[in-house]
DNA sequence: CACCGAATTGGACTACAGTCCGGTTATGGC
DNA sequence: GCCATAACCGGACTGTAGTCCAATTCGGTG
């Protein structure tokens, strides 16, 4: 936040591009587990020093790559129509409506992306919950949980079966629609109560 | 499951122990993270080959060394007192109270031994719910949710919150007294329903 | 007790994440 | 247009997890 934010240079904007170009090409192509970070510089052009002094580490680039992507959705939930969105003033949806709607929103962003959202959470201890899309979309549950006895911890609560690394278990085991099915369930219990 | 199963070799079982206790001083001394499976093999006057043959990987060495501890909590589950164990015929707890109760005794096993646990669950991917512990606990906990539409589903989602590293950050965050409790509240809304 | 097959051993080897710093290049003021 | 300076670049370097296989050691058997 500097009164003049010092403009990017235009190599290094360049090279952004460049390196996640051919980052999303090579995930793509290959997976992303199967992808190394010298591969990536190699592949964007660039040395291995500039990737990470980039986008830190791994869990950075996975991160970068994403952001787009959950934009979109913090943007529908922000200023979206109900039952995600707040709705036009007047027509609010209840909470219940809205935790619903998040949780499936959230699952069709988190299963499009499994792999790349995994890196991104399990790249350093305690990764996914560092990352500013995390405490978005925890502060977004927390106040929709506003009436429970502890909605902060609640809403953790919540989030952790949305993880990458669980979501990823839970479908191989139980499939898509079950999991889809359990987590609606879960935020049901939780707002009845 | 072997019919006469071949007796592990001398030198195995030795080498085995020495393994088991270098690395249990080793991680008190200087913290699970700082250790090296170098650091280890040396220190139990081993090579690294013999290390990994045994077992396997950084998790599979957490595992062993977490052995005796998850039995203890198995042995109180099956056979123990209620409202952890089934109890006296006759007198059996509640599933509720049950519930609640392996809840109370997972978070005391899980927060006594964070780290390694944690190195347990985030060796490999996937190592979590790979191990013939967390099927047990999954077991357990779906047996006590079996009046629910999904039992199998719902005792996955409950215990992703009670995952190492969520556990980590949320203690972190919200201290141990509001995650205690608020894994109760998660236990309470899901018996309930 | 000497031998044999099988299990075990250990350290050299590979691959990869992440660090460091000397050299290079862009940018804004003059 | 030129220069000083700060930002950026890239590849050599380090530390670690995990693999591999030739040599060794064990434990049962004749």
């Amino acid at each position: 936040m500097r009164a003049s934010p010092p403009r990017e240079r235009a190599d290094a904007a360049r090279n952004r591009a460049a390196v996640l170009d051919a980052a999303a090409g090579l995930f793509r192509r290959h997976g992303v587990n199967a992808v190394s970070m010298d591969a990536v510089a190699t592949a964007a052009g660039v040395g291995k020093g500039t990737l990470f002094r980039r986008f830190g580490d791994k869990a950075g680039l996975a991160v970068a790559l994403l952001d787009a992507r959950e934009r979109e959705l913090q943007d529908a939930i922000i200023f979206g129509a109900a039952p995600l969105g707040p709705g036009k003033p007047g027509d609010e949806p209840g909470q219940s409506d809205r935790l619903r709607a998040f949780v499936d929103a959230y699952l069709d962003y988190a299963l499009a992306h499994l792999d790349l959202l995994r890196m991104s959470e399990t790249g350093s201890p305690g990764a996914r919950y560092r990352v500013g899309a995390y405490r978005f979309w925890h502060h977004h549950v927390a106040l929709l949980l506003a009436h429970r006895a502890d909605a902060d911890a609640d809403a953790h609560a919540l989030l952790a079966p949305l993880a990458a690394e669980h979501l990823r278990a839970a479908v191989a085991e139980l499939g898509e629609a079950r999991v889809r099915r359990s987590m609606r369930a879960l935020a049901d219990a939780l707002v009845a109560d």
